[in-house]
DNA sequence: AATATGAATGTTATATTATAACATATGTGT
DNA sequence: ACACATATGTTATAATATAACATTCATATT
C-alpha cells in the first residue's frame, strides 16, 4: 500500500460520522457535545447519565446535571445516541440517521447491547399500528435476556 | 331473567380475576395489595407510583414509598400489572397470566393505553432473538403515537 | 395455648434520575 | 458596535426508586 490505511476504531468512526452528519445538517457539534459523545463511546456497553457526569467532571469540574442532560437531549434528538428505556441508560448509535428507530438486545449477564434493527420489526410496528388505527411516533423495543457468549 | 345478572365493570372484573389467580396459585392478595390494585384500576389509563402513594395515603396515612414499590413489585411479578418503561408508569393487566409479555400503544395526546399483544409480535421477538443467538427473557415493546380518536 | 418461623409491612434514611428557572457567555449577521 | 438566537453556567428542587433494619402478622407445630 502506497498510502497508509489507518483503521479507525468503532469509537473514532462514530465520532467521525457524527461530525459529518452535523456538518451536513447544520448542527453544532460543540466542544462539550463532542466530549460527551466521546465519553459515551469510550465505555463498552451502555452508560448512565450520572456516571457520564462523573467522567465529564474530570475534564470540566463545573459540569452539573443539566450539562449532561441537555447534551444527551441534543445527541438523542439528532440520532447520535439512544436511550435504553428499560435501563435508564444511554448508548451511542452505530448508524445515525440511517433510520428512525433502533431496537436492542440487552444481555442481563454481561450488560452488552446488540442493536437488532430490522425491516421485519419495522413491519410489525407498522402492521400493529395499522390494525389499531394508531399513528406511531416513537418505538421502544428492547429485549433483555442472555447473549450468546454468556451462555457458554 | 330469573337470576339477576349483574354486569361487572372492567375494574371489578380485573379485581375478581386477580383474586382467582392468587387463590389458584397460592399467592396472598392482602388488604394492602388489593387496595393498591383497586387504585390502579380506578384511574383510566396509567398511573405513576407517587400518585398512587398519594391516593393510598388517603386510606392509610402511614403509607410510604417502599409500601407502594413493594406492592407494585408483587403485582408485577405475578402479572397483575405492567410497567410502562418509557413513562415510568404502571397499568393493570386485562388478562393476567394468559401470556408472559404485554405490548402497548401509548397515545401521546390523550394518555390512553391500548394493549397490542399478538402472536405476530411474539414471533418477531423469537425470530430476532434466534437470529442473534440470544435467549430472550423480558420484552419491552411500547409504541408511542396518536390514537384513533385523537386524530379526529 | 405457647412457640417458632417466614412473609408482609412499617419506618428511617438515602440513592438515583431528571428538570425548572434564571443568569451569563458565545457566535453570527447586520 | 449591536441585536439576536443558541449554548452553557448555576442554583435549586422535583420525581423516581431502593437499602437496611424493626415490627407485626399468619400459620404450622408442638
Amino acid at each position: 500500500m502506497s498510502k497508509q490505511q489507518k483503521k479507525l476504531s468503532v469509537s473514532e468512526e462514530a465520532l467521525k460520522k457524527a461530525e459529518d452528519l452535523c456538518e451536513v445538517n447544520g448542527l453544532k457539534l460543540t466542544k462539550l457535545r463532542k466530549q460527551v459523545l466521546k465519553l459515551i463511546w469510550k465505555k463498552p456497553g451502555y452508560v448512565k447519565a450520572y456516571d457520564l457526569l462523573n467522567e465529564l467532571q474530570k475534564i470540566d469540574p463545573s459540569a452539573k446535571p443539566p450539562t449532561i442532560y441537555r447534551t444527551l437531549d441534543f445527541l438523542m434528538e439528532n440520532g447520535l445516541i439512544h436511550k435504553l428505556q428499560s435501563l435508564n441508560a444511554f448508548i451511542g448509535c452505530l448508524h445515525p440517521n440511517e433510520h428512525n428507530e433502533c431496537y436492542f438486545l440487552i444481555c442481563d449477564s454481561c450488560q452488552k447491547i446488540e442493536e437488532c434493527c430490522s425491516k421485519k420489526i419495522n413491519n410489525v410496528v407498522l402492521s400493529t399500528s395499522k390494525n389499531n388505527n394508531f399513528i406511531p411516533n416513537k418505538v421502544t423495543f428492547e429485549i433483555a435476556g442472555t447473549c450468546q457468549s454468556c451462555l457458554n
